[in-house]
DNA sequence: GACTAATGTGAACACTGTTCGCATATAATA
DNA sequence: TATTATATGCGAACAGTGTTCACATTAGTC
């Protein structure tokens, strides 16, 4: 948000607006735009500088997928307290959260993902993996029980798939190319809302046969 | 698989030889590891060479994802087929090898969706993408009946998204990182399952409200 | 066999990630 | 305060990348 984020000469806090400067890019040019150098000059720093706060541009990457994973928790712990507010659903809350967060952000939900070019071992990456699963599942919890905190049911499974696969195909598919966010919205609600039965608590349904 | 694929000294077929080249690095050392020249010195030619038969890296993997995608529509019409005959669900088929195809080829399934890296407008790119859809529309075709044969109804939608999602968290994303191929398989399985209930045809679901 | 179009080449350009010895600013110590 | 020691930033260099362009070569056509 502010032009040049208060460039210390010597001692700034360089790690951060290195992340900034990775957020700026992305969002104005995409992920693949992405590098090392412009984040450096847009930091207005050496580009060799860079190095003394983040092994890699790999490990530069996976810093900024790992932000991106807390924000996106964020909202959707705030659309889950929101929910509980409006008496509505949480579970269709934190879905839209999720899709919402995709389509708004979609080099950070791309970050977030891209295997091959982040450190997708790093311990706060997991731990920031591992923190968006568990409110995942909590955003899931009121519409079904779970036993285990740490592994998911084939339902858990299936709501997760379904909302990450929609972001996905709205991102970097050809689902609804030429529809506005808004629409895009709606065709994610329906699709929730589509998803309901599978939930259903007397439904007993029985594990893969053959 | 050959040793090194027939290298006809001019007017080989430059244009599908390099496709290979993409496939046999993309393969073995991940898609970010293909590059032009590394493409070329595997074909045995020079680099500027590539550009007589594509504009663009860009438009190299282009043709690299749209071969890819023929390729999964392929293998979801034979395991259309193989279910037809033996008269197990057409659509649980398609949807497992869906999921197949990306746990077997994960370099060749990120090209597929990998938005910034392929020029996504391509007419072939869209062609193939389109026939993709069909084939998919095709195998849920069995259990749901769609009028517009264009557009995805939100239960159709469900259905890929679900299935495009866990491909891509099991490929890119946390979910069962330490299982073997063939228990992701299974937890495929489960999941569609799971899904089941959702396509009841007797289900009356309402759209979006609010 | 000469002409034209197609296809491959080699050298160059700007740019990338990365390294390393060197400079500087901060912090700690005496 | 003077002097270390440590953290942080810099400039120049390196190999590797995509891409261009004038040039060489081959294939196809009259």
């Amino acid at each position: 948000m502010s032009p040049t984020e208060k460039k210390a000469y010597h001692h700034g806090n360089l790690a951060e607006s290195l992340l900034n400067a990775v957020d700026e890019i992305a969002t104005q040019f995409g992920l693949e735009a992405v590098t090392l150098r412009g984040c450096a000059k847009l930091v207005g720093v050496s580009p060799s500088s860079a190095f003394r706060h983040y092994a890699d541009k790999r490990a530069l990457l996976t810093a900024f997928a790992t932000r991106a994973l807390h924000q996106l928790s964020n909202a959707m712990d705030a659309a889950k307290v929101q929910a509980h507010k409006d008496g509505t659903s949480a579970f269709r809350a934190v879905g839209l959260a999720y899709i919402e967060f995709a389509l708004e952000k979609p080099a950070f939900f791309r970050a977030m993902w891209r295997e091959e070019a982040i450190y997708s071992n790093d311990k706060d990456y997991v731990a920031a993996a591992n923190k968006l699963s568990a409110h995942l599942k909590g955003g899931f919890s009121d519409t079904m029980r779970d036993e285990d905190p740490t592994s998911f049911s084939a339902q858990e499974l299936l709501a997760w798939s379904s909302v990450h696969g929609l972001a996905n195909l709205f991102v970097d598919g050809p689902v609804a190319k030429d529809k506005t966010k808004a629409q895009k919205v709606i065709k994610a609600a329906d699709m929730i809302q589509a998803m309901a039965p599978a939930f259903a608590k007397t439904h007993k349904w029985k594990a893969s046969d053959q």
